[in-house]
DNA sequence: CGGGCCTTTGACTGGTTTCAACTTCTGTGG
DNA sequence: CCACAGAAGTTGAAACCAGTCAAAGGCCCG
């Protein structure tokens, strides 16, 4: 599999927000590099610093800490088409709290903390694709924040697998709890009520 | 008070991730309305479309909306230097969900949505600006997101009072507890542990 | 086919909310 | 400047939602 082949998508979501033509997306791609992981290999370790940014060409992603009991807690899941970095670790350049592991075998484009700068300065049009992408996601992530606020635990259940049912079938149970902050035996519950 | 003394502490703000000189900052100034509000002036009412996008010279703003059962839910502060809006409704010009309220009497920096979108435009720096405000922005909203799942109820309020102990005495005590997401009341009781 | 991981189920527990009553604070008009 | 009304904060009792623990069943993968 070539740059070629990965790079296509990432054209693809460029263009939705601003247009970048064949030459120069030619030079733009050159800053990244594609990745083959499998199934539950690990992109980032909790006490390393974030170096890299990921963009989901096919598969799936999550980000994930363990708490003070040991158990792992999912905050945050990438598809295709999405970004995922510890954004803290990776602005900051100080050591990440969290994991960042494949869920399902996967395709990335992954750029360097360093390439990512030299990218910016070089091409003003990421500057501006990046700052829509953080502003998109921000207010994404504002209204999950705002579900918290107006959800039951049961009803934000409801809602995200009535807003994700194929993303539902694709994650097994047990993440889609730890997401939704709450245990496998309390989502294995709701789950019964709904069927019967 | 004119446009002036609002502006310094925008350009200020600006120099710490992008330098602006002082003629591009004289043009750029131009975008912006200054705005005095009074404590409990309303900025955005719910059901409207959110066409602005205010800078906190000077005071605090809340954002919040009515829940199911009428009450309130503060789910956002903003003081001085920060920015607040409605980001999905300003995005897809959309109602917004969301009311935005002044917590004391505020100075502000408006900007419209079609001056917004001018001032990218023709001011590439600026596209690099919020760019970085945007990215700074999430990143912080999720590590807010993580406490959520990593604190319980009684400690995520221990550790937001020990992070901002002066924004604790700006701010009414129900605000606090709305925007911590629990009853004024269960907040009055961890508070009578503390000091007993 | 076997072992371990995932899911289910039920009993028990405790952290939070709800509700109602009371006290304290705040600000506005006389 | 005081009085008073409404808003904000406190307290206690009762109910409930969701977590913990333990054990059993199902399913995937080696």
């Amino acid at each position: 599999m070539n740059k070629m082949m990965y790079g296509n998508i990432l054209k693809n979501h460029i263009d939705k927000f601003t247009a970048v033509g064949d030459e120069e997306y030619d030079e733009i791609i050159k800053y990244f590099n594609p990745i083959h992981i499998k199934k539950k290999e690990n992109l980032l370790t909790a006490g390393d610093v974030c170096k890299t940014h990921y963009f989901v060409v096919k598969g799936c992603l999550r980000k994930f800490f363990i708490n003070e009991k040991g158990i792992e807690q999912t905050t945050e899941f990438a598809i295709e088409n999405w970004w995922m970095c510890d954004n803290f670790s990776f602005l900051s350049q100080t050591e990440s709290q969290f994991n960042i592991q494949a869920v399902e075998k996967s395709q990335l484009l992954a750029i360097s903390k360093s390439n990512y700068e030299k990218l910016l300065d070089e091409h003003p049009t990421m500057e501006k694709y990046f700052r829509c992408i953080y502003q998109k996601a921000y207010a994404a992530l504002q209204m999950r924040a705002k579900f918290v606020y107006e959800f039951s635990r049961e009803d934000h259940y409801h809602h995200f697998s009535s807003s994700f049912p194929e993303f539902i079938q694709r994650i097994p149970q047990y993440l889609l709890a730890s997401y939704l902050n709450f245990t496998p035996e309390y989502l294995s519950k709701i789950r019964k009520k709904d069927v019967s």
